[in-house]
DNA sequence: ACGAGAACCTGTTTGC
DNA sequence: TGCAAACAGGTTCTCG
């Protein structure tokens, strides 16, 4: 599910329920997550006060009193719900973590498929932990421009596609975000990624950094898992331009639009949103508009 | 060392 | 209608 605007939305939504608040109780119900859950990691979150949540590409770090980081990453399909302790439905099979807080609210961790995860790391370890410490720049941040990436495709014999899905690239994007920026800049996904210099690269950074914002503003995208933590859905996916748009008009060129004038007919200008499949993933865009 | 592909796991949608 | 295959927003491991 998420990528970096649907965790920001995760993080915005905790923020007012966890951030300064005492956890009073903590319950595992499943251990056994991509990164299976530390020992008495329960027993560990209870009684802890929530100094901060910050977010560090798509993962959501809790700044705990002790001296440790709540670590968490929602895989594909994680979800967090709040709710007032009482109000929410019966736990989920696939509920795997629960906090309830001082302030009587309660704080789920949902992730059918598993390939989230959930650890504790020191807080001032946490940059350097093997989870964390190859990624590249936050994309919104300062450090993120032109220069900084086309030095990170320098010499990748890779689509530029698969470089930005790499995290190592750019930290916090996926397959939604990579596709949309990719049309907003008229980058073909299949260009090498070393070809991607000069003007090309600070259109790019122009064009992600402007597709999260958007992403954030609107909550997120929610195709299927995502929700706000209040239960809301993120509207984004009403804006993609080319994720899951295959054989739909190209919103850039109007290519494969219904022709103009012709009130019956129907017939259709050849193009439209193309669907191929890179390195076993679907990928979205305008062959006319994205060279 | 790098890049491509498979693997992890479950639920939902699509196609025959 | 029913069943099987394909597909899903991520990451990591193995292989060539």
């Amino acid at each position: 599910m998420p990528e970096l605007p649907e965790v920001e939305t995760v993080r915005l939504g905790l923020l007012g329920v966890l951030a300064g608040k005492r956890i009073a109780r903590a319950e595992a119900y499943r251990p056994d997550l991509r990164v299976a859950l530390p020992e008495n990691f329960a027993a560990r979150l209870q009684g802890r006060r929530i100094l901060g949540l910050e977010r560090r590409a798509k993962y959501l770090l809790a700044r705990l009193d002790d001296g440790w980081t709540w670590v968490v990453h929602l895989g594909m399909s994680g979800r967090m719900t709040t709710g007032r302790i009482g109000a929410l439905p019966p736990i989920d099979i696939h509920d795997h973590v629960v906090v309830k807080t001082e302030g009587n609210m309660e704080v789920r961790f949902r992730d059918p498929r598993r390939f989230g995860l959930m650890t504790l790391i020191r807080t001032d370890d946490v940059a350097l932990h093997p989870l964390l410490v190859d990624l590249g720049p936050e994309p919104l941040s300062g450090d993120f421009d032109g220069a900084r990436l086309a030095a990170a495709l320098k010499g990748r014999r890779t689509p530029i596609k698969a470089a930005l899905l790499d995290q190592r690239t750019v930290a916090g994007l996926g397959n939604i975000y990579v596709c949309e920026a990719l049309f907003q800049a008229g980058i073909s996904p299949k260009r090498l990624a070393a070809r991607v210099q000069g003007e090309r690269a600070e259109v790019l950074v122009a064009a992600i950094k402007a597709v999260l914002k958007k992403a954030i503003a609107a909550g997120g995208s929610s195709l299927r898992d995502h929700r706000q933590p209040s239960g809301e859905l993120g509207y984004f996916q009403h804006s993609f331009t080319v994720y899951d748009r295959e054989g739909k008009p190209c919103p850039g060129c109007q290519c494969g639009a219904a022709q103009s004038g012709g009130t019956e007919s129907g017939a259709a200008k050849p193009g439209g949103i193309r669907r191929i499949v890179q390195g076993g993933r679907s990928t979205f865009y305008c062959p006319r508009r994205q060279r």
